[in-house]
RNA sequence: CGGGGCGUAGCGCAGCCUGGUAGCGCAACAGUUUUGGGAACUGUAGGUCGUUGGUUCGAAUCCAAUCGCCCCGACCA
């Protein structure tokens, strides 16, 4: 992309409207504009993440199992009367009416959707287990949206539904998402810790949510420090495997880690040592739960078993917040120059800033780095505006381009040209013609 | 929803107390000179001062209502 035909409305002051760091860097990165308070657009570049990470959550579901599909976010009440969380749920469902005076909500989740989808269609255990899930804009009327898209009253949520025949195999798919969840948090550069959590207005009995640790997140955690020497690495894992599964997340779920709601001090001080003690304020990007026959049953989502028996189906739900994880990982990976993107979500790979404008060997160079980096397909954003170069250098910190590629007087008599690393600073001298494989080989 | 703050040009702000018809910095546009760390000069354009009503000869300024945004608290991906 020229950044002369992008649209990349950077902003050097920051909008008195935001507070904490990922907001502000999303503002002036010109990721976001606010629409209303809770609700935001997504310019090009925001997208551009929102996209990456959304593609990550997808692969990661895709290979645990799960199977995509989309609902509508228009919601019929009538589905959430016969739940009972119609009138449940409160002033944060937005309840709308059509021209027939029919009632309507937007969906702040949808339990009851996929349950009708379910119940319709499936009958047999022979059909389990199945997993559904999609990404999916969502509606939460909060009492005090803020910090951005960290709470946003609309938000781009990841939600999947299990369906199994009973308890037993409802854990296992509980385990698949926690492991799923796991893995996609590591590849999205985040330390996400598994922490036992209240069921709120899901219900169920079992459930964790992800928490993110961070000075500005809005929970407060308890947990027992040597959980975060925990790597999930590139290991594979057979998701069928119910064992394996269960191992990852005995391993994950052993060690102490409780948000304030289900904090135990007495628990906390007996189990974990002193100098493990760790207490924090956190970012939470997901819940995973378990809630049995509560849809299932006042829904009447019953299936055949092998008894010739009808039984309720056993759920689970899970959720992760992907527009509050674009905001997370501002949050977990910034400096004072803006942001630093995991190269896995990173809106461009590399960027190139051709420092002299007017200098035709300084064009040709950068337009044939350009043309080559786009030609072997890594996404790159080139710098020809007629601008000066700390300018440039200051917008590709600011947006957090992981490599930058300098093209100038300095490297060009030499023929090389300088790149240097977002994350650690780093700069080396390269020859121009290597360019391309030098960085083929460490992006 | 309770408590607090703020609405003046795209962004950041001054002016308001003590009414006299709007200003600064950055950004934008045109030109000249510049060209490896947010360039300089010259010029141009851009605002019914959130909205409505009131007081007044006269309101950004005083009064009232209303809308919006932000912060703190109770709730949540």
């Amino acid at each position: 992309m020229r950044m002369t035909r992008y649209f990349l409305p950077v902003l050097r002051e920051v909008p008195s409207e935001a507070q904490i760091t990922s907001h502000k860097l999303m503002l002036r990165a010109g990721m976001i504009k606010q629409a209303v308070s809770g609700i935001y657009s997504w310019m090009p570049l925001g997208l551009k993440v929102l996209q990456k990470i959304e593609r990550i959550v997808i692969e990661e579901q895709e290979r645990a199992g799960h199977l995509p599909l989309l609902m509508p976010t228009i919601q019929p009440a009538s589905l959430w009367k016969k739940s009972g969380r119609y009138d449940d749920y409160g002033e944060e469902m937005l309840r709308i009416r059509d021209r027939h005076n029919r009632d309507l909500l937007y969906g702040p989740t949808n339990e009851e959707l996929i349950t009708e989808i379910f119940s319709s269609h499936v009958k047999s255990y022979r059909d389990l287990p199945l997993t559904l899930f999609h990404i999916q804009w969502k509606f939460r009327d909060e009492m005090r949206p803020r910090f951005g898209v960290m709470r946003g009253r609309e938000f781009l949520m990841k939600d999947g539904y299990n369906f199994d025949i009973d308890m037993k195999a409802a854990i296992h798919s509980y385990n698949r998402h926690m492991v799923s969840y796991l893995k996609t948090y590591e590849r999205l550069g985040l330390k996400a810790i598994p922490m036992r959590a209240d069921t709120g207005p899901i219900g169920g009995k079992y459930s964790h949510e992800f928490l993110v640790l961070a000075d500005t997140g809005e929970s407060e955690v308890f947990f027992d420090k040597r959980i975060l020497d925990f790597n999930f690495g590139i290991s594979k894992v057979n998701f069928e495997d119910i064992d394996e599964c269960q191992k990852i997340v005995d391993k994950w779920t052993t060690p102490y880690a409780r948000t304030d709601e289900t904090h135990n001090p007495e628990t906390f001080e007996r189990e974990v040592p002193k100098e493990f003690q760790g207490v924090s304020k956190a970012i939470e990007v997901g819940q995973i739960f378990y809630f049995g026959t509560k849809y299932s049953d006042p829904m009447g989502a019953l299936v055949t078993n092998s008894e010739g028996k009808q039984v309720p189906v056993h759920m689970g739900s899970h959720g992760i917040g992907v527009s509050r994880l674009a905001g997370a990982i501002i949050e977990a990976f910034h400096d004072e120059k803006g942001i630093k993107w995991p190269v896995s979500v990173a809106p461009y790979k590399v960027g190139i800033v051709n420092t002299v404008m007017g200098d035709q060997v300084s064009c040709e160079v950068s337009e044939k780095i350009y043309s080559e980096l786009s030609n072997v397909g890594l996404e790159t954003i080139y710098d020809d505006r007629d601008e000066r170069a700390g300018s440039k250098f200051t917008t590709m910190e600011l947006i957090g381009i992981p490599w930058r590629i300098t093209v100038g007087p300095r490297g060009l008599k030499k023929g090389m040209v300088e790149l240097t690393n977002r994350h650690t600073s780093k700069s080396e001298e390269v020859p121009t013609d290597n360019i391309v494989s030098v960085l083929l080989e460490t992006v």
